[in-house]
DNA sequence: TTTTAACTTGCAAAAACGTGCAGAATATTG
DNA sequence: CAATATTCTGCACGTTTTTGCAAGTTAAAA
């Protein structure tokens, strides 16, 4: 690989950023020849990103700051009271009928264990422990294959998105990684956001159910942007949430103990 | 799986407890080929990570410390020791780098419970519960979309049924409804039996697994003759399988008390 | 019991790190 | 334009971390 042009600090460092930010791990080594400059140089460059908090250095080089995701199977064991709230409001927002599509998400997994009997409806998703979990309620289920991901414990890929772009779904139910009044939803990994642009594309109406801990901040990856969204289900404060109201959202508040 | 970029300890580490907060195993031998390096520095990474807290080091590994509720999945299935007896003796049928393709069924779900980690292999399966099983141990996953059979729990149909037809593995693992030594295997739905007939199809050798109150009956629907099977993981007495072994199949016995 | 595999400990080589420094490149100022 | 200051870069040296290997010990399995 070449070197730019500009064989700068800044530059350098602006393109090691974008590389951590998209996901990447930095290798001193194979940088140092990428760029054409001694490993002294890399190391230089990895220290400054590390001081403005971009990157944990490792030996040999750096990863991305951001834990990544705990994958959803320890989240699934532990009783989570505030997210419980959450699901049994947004169970208030399904009708027998409808056709739901569900992200993935420890938050929509209690919520689908929530679901009531609906013969008539129909849940589509491509997150297995939802499908059991609708199917326990005897709701006919579409599970959406693909190749799993061990982050979020659902099926993504092209064939995923794919599959969801043919289904029309009167109501969407969409976990967030963050979201922030201006810039909307997020999510840490690019598969599961390209997932999730999808679903949204594919229903009529979108919710998105998350506690108060992810507002205000930003992922990784965008989603869609507030105006997309057509209701929010949180725990968070009236105050924590006022900025989403003029973005034309419907607010779900529930006060958790 | 290739090492990654960064094989540091800290990079490791973090992979380990990723993997044991999963609820997987750690087997110090396979990580040290998964890894390209020594059993020691694997041994010293679990050190670390015990001394953390993380994990509990046991002979050849670690497993993960806190004895944690069930997850979902698991709690499909309840415990019958003839059936973890046959899923413990058909585990020896797999091995790292196979492609593996699951039918449904409790059995199979406690299978896929005992795998190993297999980082090199792939499990392919329409069914949710052993998706969940397998990618908790660190597999890598694709999973079957169509719609639920409210029977079987996984997803069957024709979407399901080409799906896997675009699939070669090396091995299936098949549940039975019924088993006869002279009509071959059967199946209670119209549906499953479809999927199960395209699975046999999609893999090089077929293995059948079932208790000994399945033999010698047969139910609705035709999938294979025992010609087609080449294994057969069953806990009859041997006297009620001999029929079967003329037919040229494999038999491996299991002798629960 | 014997045998095998895994563990512990110690050690030495390799790789990476931190620091200081001097020359080159670039920016700033007169 | 010239002189100066600042930044950037590569290198040398000593230190730390990491790793694989070997010898002796322990635990499990046959």
């Amino acid at each position: 690989m070449t070197p730019p042009e500009l064989n700068n600090p800044v530059v350098r460092q602006s393109i090691l950023r974008q590389r951590v930010e998209a996901g990447g791990t930095l290798v001193a080594r194979s940088l140092a020849t990428e760029f054409d400059v001694s490993p002294d140089t890399i190391r230089r460059d990895i220290l400054t990103l590390e001081e403005t908090g971009y990157v944990q250095r490792v030996r040999g080089g750096a990863v991305p700051l951001v834990a990544r995701p705990t994958p959803i199977f320890s989240r699934l064991v532990t009783e989570n009271p505030s997210r419980d709230a959450l699901a049994e409001k947004a169970v208030g927002l399904t009708a027998d009928g409808m056709v739901l599509l569900f992200d993935g998400g420890s938050t929509l997994i209690s919520l689908a264990q929530k679901l009531p009997t609906m013969p008539n409806s129909l849940v589509v998703t491509s997150s297995p422990a939802i499908a059991l979990a609708s199917l326990a309620k005897a709701i006919p289920t579409v599970l959406i294959g693909g190749r799993m991901s061990i982050a979020g414990g659902l099926a993504v890929g092209a064939e995923t998105v794919k599959a969801i772009s043919q289904i029309s779904a009167d109501l969407c139910f969409l976990g967030a990684c963050a979201l922030d009044p201006e810039s909307g939803l997020w999510a840490d990994d690019f598969d599961e956001a390209a997932v999730k642009t999808q679903i949204c594309a594919s229903s009529a109406r979108v919710c998105v159910v998350t506690t108060s801990e992810k507002l205000g901040r930003s992922a990784r990856h965008h989603v869609i942007g507030c105006k997309d969204i057509d209701l929010l289900v949180t725990d968070a404060t009236h105050q924590a949430v006022c900025a989403f109201e003029t973005e034309g959202l419907e607010l779900l508040h529930v006060y958790s103990a």
